[in-house]
DNA sequence: CCAATAGTGTCTATCAGACATTATCTA
DNA sequence: TAGATAATGTCTGATAGACACTATTGG
């Protein structure tokens, strides 16, 4: 983020020195966060349940308040959310859109700054586990579970911009482990996009774009083992000229 | 937006009934925009000068506090603040992004939701020439002006935003006026994207999707006199699946 | 050998780029 | 008629879809 531009100017220091935030009414702003993962041939996300009210004891997205005095910028506020759930920061995450109304809150007008994030499922399974609070859910369930405020909304909006980023990127293999397999990632595609894709096509763009690095490993499940790859440093800048059909 | 999902329980109504919005810390929040038209062959934004601090006296993005009684959501207090400035309702509107940090406003940790807008030119130009303290600005050369806060990067970014949409939808000609032509809209999208199209390739992909309604007008100016189109109601949503080139 | 899964060869269809050509206006 | 601007015809090239084929593993 970048620093005012300007220094102040003496009659701006009275105005600044008068000034308390407290003053003038401003909504509740909280942070909040759709972590997405696949595993088990299914897209997930990370819900936690709420200890405090309002909301206390529904499940609903990681996220809260910025902490003023800890947070440098919204970014550490979800980075920081995040790691107290997981134990480890998500190689992936992106604004997705902020919410804000007089009625999603019962405290009153209230603003949510929401991301998107995506983790591999063994990064972080072990601290999930270890908590009663803290799961993941199977996408398709949580989006027909009653979550707390307009969280169901989140999920939804945060869906479909993966899916259309499954369209012209392979963002989404943030959501796999380290490495991983080329069939892998095609069925992740295709439960985000929602159809089959041609394998030929599917590995032909990654190929051109050179978006991956083929770590020479094999993994075999009862037919030919497929080859292992890993991520190219900036996979998450290319995207492609031509989209997949949706 | 949508409501809380759940009634309140009582044990929550005790809670509901100490809390006190003010009782907590919170970010300052406000909602800027980033309004663009096309005229003179020129991308320009809207600026307004400050008339309070801080920065009072600099000129910035139009935008504002939300007006807790008044702004139903975050859609309403763009909109109402770009009425203000403009006279008019723009026929665009998107969220664009949220930036928050502890050092962006001199009064503490402050966040802003910022919009992009679109709007033809003539369509506010006579509010905005009667006054003093809002105007048009050549992008390129507000990009280059000492601006309040951290609002030259909202601008880089709300440009690289409409930049993309150019090279993947006809969004951008919202920011023409109602009927225009079809070399009017290809100069908006070259200026855009920074080199020059193809006449036949940009005719085509919009022909094609049938995006556009020929009105049977024409409009000349020294040689063949242009077809005058206007936009259909969903052309917003489309997206072309091949991007032009950029 | 078969079953299963991974990966390739190759044809077609679509659509953007390139650029020459034609159309319609004013002076 | 010349000059200017708008619109079209048509070829090429890139790349996604379709689908048959080959490759490599375990029984």
């Amino acid at each position: 983020m970048t620093k005012p531009r300007v220094r102040a100017t003496s009659e701006e220091w009275d105005y600044l020195r008068e000034y308390r935030v407290g003053d003038y009414p401003t909504p509740l702003l909280t942070v909040d966060a759709v972590l997405f993962t696949f595993h088990d041939n299914q897209l997930q996300v990370l819900l936690v349940q709420r200890a405090n009210h309002p909301a206390k004891g529904q499940w609903g997205l990681p996220g809260g308040f910025v902490a003023l005095e800890q947070d440098a910028d919204l970014d550490a506020t979800v980075r920081r959310n995040l790691m107290a759930k997981t134990g480890v920061e998500p190689p992936h995450i992106e604004q997705l859109a902020s919410y804000g109304s007089a009625h999603r809150d019962p405290r009153g007008w209230s603003v949510t700054v929401c991301y998107s994030a995506l983790i591999a499922h063994q990064a972080c399974a072990q601290q999930i586990d270890s908590v009663s609070d803290v799961r993941w859910v199977p996408l398709d369930e949580a989006l027909v579970s009653p979550l707390a405020f307009d969280h169901q909304q989140l999920l939804v909006d945060a869906r479909e911009r993966l899916r259309q980023k499954a369209l012209y990127s392979i963002v989404p293999a943030y959501a796999l482990p380290d490495r991983f397999t080329l069939p892998q990632l095609q069925q992740l595609h295709e439960v985000l996009i929602g159809k089959t894709l041609q394998k030929k096509s599917f590995r032909r763009r990654i190929e051109q774009a050179e978006l991956l690095i083929d770590t020479g490993e094999k993994r075999g499940e009862g037919g030919r083992p497929a080859s292992l790859y890993r991520m190219r440093p900036n996979t998450a800048d290319h995207f492609f000229v031509r989209n997949l059909e949706s």
